[in-house]
This record gives C-alpha cells, sequence and structure tokens, in this order.
DNA sequence: CGTATTTTTGATTGGAATCAAATTCGGTGG
DNA sequence: CCACCGAATTTGATTCCAATCAAAAATACG
C-alpha cells in the first residue's frame, strides 16, 4: 500500500477531474458533482514517469489502475527466453492495469515510452466507491469490456493479417486514439521505436521499416522519423479491413 | 427482452446453483445461501443448443451473459471478406458475452459445436444484484479481468510462436481446462474440427493436421480424430513456454 | 565530435500457405 | 447392417511472405 501523502504531487481540495480535459473520456459518464468529487478524492496525481521509468512490474502485487495524462505507456511480457513481449500501448485517458484485479498480481510490467503522468486509482476504493455509484461502476464494466472486444480485434490481426495490413492497422488505431483526444487524425507523432511496433505486431524491425517504407513510396503516407502522416485515408482504411467494420460496432 | 416465462427451461423455487455441480468454478466465492438464491433467481437455464444452432448473433443487442453448463461454444467475427475469424472456445462454467457490455452489442456471434445447454444471466439483473452484493461485483470484475489477461496470452501466442507451439498451447490449454472441471487432463475429446483449431490459431488446416501428424509420431501425443491423449506432458509443457510462465500466476 | 543505437536497405533462407489429391469419417437411407 | 455420399482429414509438392543474416546509413546522445 502505497502512503496517500507521500506519492501526492498536486492534492488540492477542489475537483481535478471535474477541470481535467480528459475528463469526458476517462470518465464518459454524467456523474453528479457531488460523485465527481468523491471520485477525485480518491484517485492521487503521481509525479511523472520519465522515458525508460517503470509503473508497476509484472509478478507485483495488483493495488491500482492506472488513468494515462499525458505521453504514453507500454506494457509487456518478459518471456521465459528474457525478451520482451509487449501487450500494449497506452495513450492519454486510457486505463492501465485492470488485468492484474483477476490474479491480484499485475501480469505485465508498465514502462514509460516518453515523459508521462498518469493518475493513480487505488482499486479498492475504487470498488467501494462504485457501489455506491451505480452509473460508476456500469462505467468500469463498460471499460473492461472494451478491453476485452480490442484484444479479440488484436488476436484477428495477428492470427489472420499480413505484414502491409498489421502495419496499416496499428497506424489507423493510433490514428483513432489521437483524433478521440482531439488532435489531428492524420499527423502525429509515434512514441515507439519500430523494434516496439515489430515486437507488439509479431513482426520484425526489419520488416516494419520495409512496410513503411513501401507505403510512403505508394503514397499512403510520409514518414519522417516517428513523424507520420496518413496521405490516403481511403485507401488505408481499406487495408485495415475487419477491424474497421467492428470499430464502427464499437463506436455506436 | 425476453420473457422469463416463456424460455424458462427448468423452473424450482429451490436454489439451482447451490446443486449445480459447475457452481464452484461459475461462482468462486462464497456468497451467503441467500445471496445465492438470490443470483438463482435471475438465471434462466435455457432449452439446449443443438451443434451449429447459435445463442446470439454479431450486431445483435446485448442483453445477457451465459455461463456454458455442458457442450461447447466458439465464438467468432465475420470478416468483410465473408470469411469467419473464431476468437474464442468456451467450456462449461466458462462465461461468453461479456464484450458485449460495453456497445451493447454482442461484436461477435456464439455458436454450439457440439449439443449445449447454458444459463442466461440477464446482464441488468446482474448489474443491480451486484451492486448489492459487493463479493459479486468483485467476481464479475475478477471474470472480466482474467478475460483480458488470456486474450493478451492469446496475442502473444498469435504473434510471436511458430505452429508446434500454438497447437501445443492449444492443447495444454484446453488440458488444463478439462483438469479445472474435474476430468482428465491428459486425455479427452475435441469438441472442434481441425479446421476451427486452425482459424482460430491462425494457421492452415493442413498445417494443423501435420503438427498433430508430427507431434504423435515423436511421442508426445496420440491422436485418433477427435480424441486426444498426451502422452509426453514435460515436453509439451516446454513447447507452451511462455504462456505456462502467465498460467502460474493466474492460478496463485 | 565521436560513439552507440536505431533505422534502413539488400541478399538469402525457411516455415507455413497454397494447390492438389488421396483417404478417412460421419451420417443417411436402403 | 451395409453401401453410399459429402465433409473432414491427411499427405504430398510447390510457392511465397516474412524472418534472418549482413551491412550501411541515419539519428540520438554523452
Amino acid at each position: 500500500m502505497s502512503s496517500l501523502q507521500s506519492t501526492r504531487f498536486n492534492s488540492k481540495l477542489t475537483s481535478q477531474c471535474q477541470s481535467c480535459s480528459l475528463s469526458a473520456l476517462c470518465l464518459p459518464i454524467s456523474l453528479a458533482d457531488e460523485d465527481v468529487n468523491r471520485l477525485d478524492q480518491i484517485i492521487e496525481r503521481k509525479k511523472p514517469l520519465k522515458k525508460g521509468e517503470v509503473l508497476f512490474h509484472q509478478g507485483e502485487e495488483f493495488s491500482s489502475v492506472y488513468a494515462v495524462r499525458t505521453g504514453t505507456l507500454k506494457t509487456f511480457n518478459i518471456t521465459n527466453s528474457g525478451e520482451e513481449q509487449i501487450t500494449g500501448f497506452y495513450c492519454p485517458s486510457e486505463l492501465v492495469g485492470l488485468s492484474g484485479i483477476d490474479s491480484n498480481t499485475y501480469p505485465v510490467s508498465a514502462k514509460a515510452l516518453e515523459t508521462t503522468s498518469v493518475c493513480e486509482i487505488p482499486f479498492s476504493h475504487l470498488e467501494s466507491l462504485s457501489s455506491q455509484i451505480p452509473s460508476l461502476k456500469h462505467q468500469i464494466f463498460k471499460v473492461m469490456s472494451r478491453k476485452i472486444c480490442d484484444d479479440q480485434q488484436m488476436m484477428v490481426l495477428l492470427g489472420k493479417k499480413n505484414a502491409d495490413e498489421k502495419v496499416a492497422s496499428l497506424l489507423m488505431n493510433l490514428s483513432s486514439r489521437f483524433k478521440r483526444r482531439g488532435y489531428s487524425a492524420t499527423s502525429f507523432r509515434l512514441a515507439m521505436s519500430r523494434g516496439e511496433i515489430g515486437n507488439y505486431l509479431g513482426l520484425a524491425v526489419e520488416t516494419v521499416s520495409r512496410v513503411m517504407t513501401r507505403f510512403q513510396k505508394s503514397g499512403l503516407i510520409h514518414v519522417d522519423g516517428k513523424e507520420i502522416a496518413i496521405v490516403n485515408l481511403p485507401e488505408m482504411q481499406k487495408l485495415v479491413g475487419i477491424t474497421e467494420e467492428c470499430a464502427k460496432i464499437e463506436v455506436v
């Protein structure tokens, strides 16, 4: 158990969730002001993580879920052969750590890909608060359900798609996540390296590089290091295929 | 909304969950008798599905989650090219349909691989009941968290493993699920076809067949149609690798 | 400014897909 | 109970996509 006092980075009596620009994403529910305040009081805003710092380690006791406020996280397993297997990237407003509830242990590690600040949400507090606020409980169910959906789409991607479709899917997925937060859907900066993309997609680094070069040559995207611009959006969407369909369902 | 009366297949006033042999798996919590009864009253035991019958369709409005009592289900997407993409197999005591909570729509279809009976659990009832029974709410969180964990392991499998490891992983996974329900871990019958296994694992049917033949020749397993016997358990576990590790974490 | 790391590019290899066909299995009706 | 038909499974030959090996180029960083 971490100390509320010692880790609190920015503590005020007024609700910070209410003034946070992400609240509409992080809490897409209409909580009464009073309820938001109650939620706000259990949340700790931690000191930002520097690139490469670890938020929690695989195997550690589960205590909190975390909402990313700024920056990007990756979650990963260490395989028995010692290599890293990335299982997800987390952008602002997204929750990380939910997979620890079942075993009361984080089954993955979470590491910052760049300077990243998070809100720590002690799960036991969240859970008891959710008993008192049904819409909050429903929201947690929804977030977890959404994660299950997304992971299953990822399973389809990994099992059925070729290298082009995988890379296109990741780029379009990131694009829609940027858009959701009000940023450009067609021009953004990758927080992760080519190696991390390949690791996540089940591709070799070289393949990721080749595919991106090829996409650029065919006028689908423009690549400048980590800066990506989607040039031919319709064609990219076509490449993504099935994932697209399910995105529709989810958006409803 | 389905009618409670019309679809109820086997209705008694006494608690059926209490006498169900799966309750320790389906409800691995110590609910007070009174609470079990309350849960029991919202559950409908539906008429068994015959092989090939569909429990719910992709795109249909979400209303219930289902616990498999006997038999096996598969969940799948239909891709835009019209082919089926299997996202999961469900054995007795396992819950299907949780991915529908987020969008209020089932993002997959569920179909019986053999004669299968399920308990229908209307989600709105379950949710309101969970407000009154904190341990039930916690249990739902756990089940969903576990699903997220499992799916992420599946992602690792699909992204990083070769054909041998994939097939071995599926067999060992099924083995542990049979064992959990009190059946033999080393001898069981596959409910799914080679084609469905291949579809699920991201392999061609021919590859699944070849791998199994090869496993049999090397004395790892014995295959007789759909009957499988694990002959060399340690070697099979070795093939599975990382998934093994995470199984340990989850079991704790 | 020089070194380490990341990314790109090229050549070759290999594992699984695909194509093709034989065989077995499962269900049905005579 | 057996013969028959379609589906599922197995087996074989060939192809192809992405991995691997290798090395140059670009970028990050102290």
